[in-house]
DNA sequence: CTGAACACTTACCAAAATGTAGGTACTTCC
DNA sequence: GGAAGTACCTACATTTTGGTAAGTGTTCAG
């Protein structure tokens, strides 16, 4: 299936210089990954992306989203149209790190409460 | 399995003021989540993290460590020797949340052609 | 005619993250 | 006795990140 280029290094994120810390740090960036869990609901567009990830301003989505597009886990389409319309929608690649994310991040929504975040949860 | 606590308001990575997003923060810092990955193979001491973790500093790894536990991803023992001697392993939280973050980096790294590394991308 | 929405961009500034260098108190190795 | 290793901490400086506010040009609703 994945052939490994045998004139690439092998990848690894434990190497300071590895490019996929590159795209690590993009994707678990503070925008980066919420951008691409709410893309799995499908096509959005800037300002419905905005509405959705709470706490986001318009710099930093814009911001991210170009980061993430450069990166070819997202695609941009301009429709042309004034006043703008543009969506956004996952790639391939992005889908797949979208679901990684969100199932680390849902992961910490179900299990908030074993977690050390809460007032006071009594025990040793 | 998992019982919801009706009194509290659900967890949503979407929601700013959402906890989750606290630790979301943390395991995908910088560093944490190469921490929680390099704690996958077992019981480690600080210089051996510091060694494996291309890049980190001692400053970093020290703060980094001390969020992670304040969580409850990792657990501290302190062997009371001297020369020091501290070692640091995952919790059952902690290792939950390992598995799914070291899925996110395997799949980058072993996807790495098909993504966009070129470097640079002047922003800003 | 005014204001809002759209999808951004830019300048400016504050805050947060991170690196560097030094120190600690002790031990082992040469 | 000098150097290196251990697991940190602290102060300081710098780098990076991110927010705010303003601007753009057009269209539509009131």
């Amino acid at each position: 299936m994945q052939q490994t280029d045998p004139a690439l290094p092998v990848a690894d994120v434990f190497n300071a210089d590895c490019p996929s810390r590159m795209i690590l740090s993009h994707v678990s960036s503070r925008w980066g990954g919420l951008v691409l869990v709410a893309l799995r609901d499908g096509r959005l567009r800037f300002s419905e992306l905005r509405r959705r990830i709470g706490g986001i301003s318009e710099r930093m989505l814009a911001q991210t989203l170009q980061v993430l597009e450069a990166d070819g886990l997202i695609s941009r389409r301009d429709h042309g149209e004034v006043p703008p319309r543009v969506d956004y929608c996952l790639t391939e690649a992005g889908e797949a790190i979208a679901i990684r994310y969100f199932e680390l991040a849902h992961w910490i929504e179900a299990n908030l409460s074993r977690l050390g975040t809460q007032p006071a949860l009594s025990g040793d």
